[in-house]
DNA sequence: CGCATTCTTGATGTACCTCAACACTAGTGG
DNA sequence: CCACTAGTGTTGAGGTACATCAAGAATGCG
């Protein structure tokens, strides 16, 4: 009986992968997966781990992190809600999946969920849609850090943040001030663009300075100059 | 009569997404696609541009390049023999493609390639493991370029090209010395690994002097002590 | 041979890192 | 309620890896 409604009070059900699902078919899908929490701070998955399981994402703010030999880390990837998780057809799992913020999941054993995708071949098509787009992002995200400046970097990153923060209900147009709350600590900007924590701070106060965006204390921020910010964000 | 045999001589076809079609299913393909030839420096397609076609890469090495708005370039992917080139399901292309060296592709319309996929579910799901395997690339270059030193990368890099080398028939042991040409100048290496010509050049000889590589002229480089160079690229 | 391109090497500059100290915030227990 | 603490953020001083600017040496093609 609690199986049957897994789905029902789904948040994400029109944005996620199971959006290519009739209702019928859903029901599959629903002895499948089983509703998961976990806590800020806490892994998923440890890179080098067998690859067992995929998820939809259903609340929070997960990050993919990778690893150099000798311990040097950085954060390949954010995954917001609705947005899929995990590596189908894979051995080992590449990455270390951590949560950022308090999470929400809904999570299939990954060779049951491959055998799902096998036969909706809808339901493949969106998954192979949905991961030349993370390819795309992925590639724009070498050329960023490849050759922008702490500065744009940081600019950029702001852009994107209250981008999503409007997505996310919060207010329809980009234009005007706006504020929001960064669901990163500084540390973990540093280690989304390639930065030390030293560098995000000392830029950030440099926004601030030139009244580009403002700092109401906690993790809040306000775009007090959106137009600024994008000059910025694409400096010679 | 010219059209039939396409495939039949096609250098790729046991590992280029085709693998996955019977030679029945072939035939489809075989009408649909057709042989091109282009030179070093001619560019495939334009980022920008309407997304009309993809291809097999015959042989030969084509870049995948983006820009910032002010005109700095990287270079964000390479693609070797038998990768798919392309972006389906995509409005406009996001990367410019030009050719590295001589290359051949075997070209089709997009729309029809998608038809195609429809169809096929087998080379659907190549397709779908094939970009997450390049996903996968992406997110560890990202890793690199943001946290490695210039001398990690080179390291890196020259050992990727051997195994490449290697790959393509040339030996079957990658320890020991080695010698093979490089595909790409020192500009190109340096768009590769997000550094200056300069960098690239004076960290080859920092090698060459310490006896790890020889540089015997030309493009060629010879791998003296592959040990050492792996040392180098996981260097703290 | 001569010209264009690529490569090397040097001198100098600077953006970012590193090390270090201190301020703020938030959660904990007395 | 307020000290106490751990985590997080800010700011400064100094160093360094890489970029930039500049000149010359190889290489390769017509």
């Amino acid at each position: 009986m609690a199986h049957h409604d897994i789905c029902a009070d789904c948040a994400v059900r029109d944005q996620a992968l199971c959006s290519s699902l009739t209702d019928v078919e859903l029901q599959a899908l629903n002895t499948l997966g089983r509703r998961r929490k976990i806590a800020r701070g806490q892994t998923l998955i440890w890179a080098g781990d067998d690859s067992i399981i995929c998820a939809n994402l259903l609340s929070g703010v997960l990050k993919l992190v990778a690893a150099t030999p000798n311990g040097r880390e950085q954060i390949v990837g954010l995954l917001y809600p609705a947005d899929f998780v995990g590596q189908p057809y894979a051995g080992q799992a590449d990455f270390t999946i951590t949560a950022l913020t308090e999470s929400e999941l809904c999570i299939f054993p990954r060779d049951a969920f491959e055998r799902v995708l096998e036969d909706h071949a809808r339901m493949e098509r969106l998954l192979l849609q949905r991961t030349l787009a993370a390819l795309g992002i992925a590639r724009t995200r070498i050329l960023s850090l490849a050759r922008q400046s702490a500065q744009e970097k940081i600019a950029g990153f702001l852009l994107d943040m209250a981008l999503r923060a409007t997505a996310t209900g919060c207010r329809a147009t980009p234009d005007g001030p706006m504020t929001f709350d960064l669901p990163l600590t500084r540390g973990q900007i540093a280690d989304v663009l390639g930065l030390t924590i030293e560098t995000v701070s000392r830029q950030m106060t440099r926004l601030k300075t030139a009244g580009v965006i403002a700092l109401p204390g906690g993790r809040a921020i306000t775009i007090s100059d959106p137009d600024a910010l994008q000059g910025r964000a694409e400096a010679a």
